[in-house]
DNA sequence: CGCAATTTAATTGCGCACAACTCAATGGTG
DNA sequence: CACCATTGAGTTGTGCGCAATTAAATTGCG
């Protein structure tokens, strides 16, 4: 393994660039295609990944879905209360805890994963590689997400 | 190499749901890690990628910045705007063209460019992974760009 | 030359991400 | 039991990303 401290301070800037520059390029590339396929549906992104966490799993609280898509009250209130003018999800404050808001399909929201249906393989069939190297993909930024996660990074440089 | 149309709806949504969420996560946890980095920098992550560039090439109108990072104008004009209030940045137009302005550095843009010296050595130590699976990473990105860029997806499903 | 099409920035509007905060409900401790 | 810390949602404010539009300068073509 090449170690970093090895490395001219000159290389690991453009490393850096390169990384952190194609990593963008790669979440707004995927966000474009999700956009197109997603239009129809008259959902964004955002909306389909709660969508699907949802259409697995059922009625879930607020807190459960934040923790499975690792977003906060400030972005999934106002998200979920946009899924909800649109009829596709139900809130309401949980009987045995009163903090709790529980939301749900609504049956037009569970008509929607039939239509959703062939979402998955057009985008996979448009990121233009195997699965096998998708699968590497994945794994690489489950690493990297999991090492960021806990790396204790220090504020002042 | 495994086909797409092999696999199962089933299996083909499991790993559209892999991939979706960990390349969000993982660009979310680059964002937070660069947050913390840049913090006292002054600078967001979008303001560092302009700064990159502008360090690299010396001036450049706002189109050309625009091309390097994949941003429009709408994106763009006001950060650039926020970088000149910091007086990182100067704006002018180009004199002979006046439709196009030119984004150079202040002195005190340029002497940035010092104290954000350590930052990628640091935030590449954070992913945890060696050079190798970094640049095999990079790679994957840069192929799945590509590729989503250059497919044509149709709206309707 | 004169006028239409194109190019370049800027602006507006909407949605997402995140920090900081508020508020109510809950739970634990003295 | 009373008090206080904690928890769960929501709100506010800032900044980014993108679509759509506007305005001005430039280019090109008849």
């Amino acid at each position: 393994m090449t170690t970093l401290p090895g490395m001219a301070d000159e290389e690991l800037l453009r490393l850096d660039q390169q990384i952190c520059f194609s990593l963008n390029a790669a979440s707004r590339a995927f966000g474009g295609v999700y956009r197109v396929l997603l239009r129809d549906l008259g959902l964004t992104y955002p909306q389909y990944l709660v969508m699907l966490v949802l259409w697995e799993d059922g009625d879930l609280p607020v807190k459960r879905i934040g923790e499975r898509l690792r977003l906060d009250s400030g972005t999934l209130s106002p998200l979920l209360k946009r899924l909800e003018v649109a009829g596709l999800v139900r809130r309401e404050r949980s009987p045995e805890d009163e903090r709790s808001v529980t939301v749900g399909l609504t049956s037009e929201g569970s008509v929607l994963r039939e239509r959703a249906g062939q979402v998955p393989r057009r985008l996979l069939a448009a990121t233009g590689l195997p699965v096998e190297d998708l699968a590497a993909l994945r794994e690489l930024l489950e690493r990297v997400t999991g090492a960021l996660d806990s790396a204790v990074v220090e504020p002042a440089p």
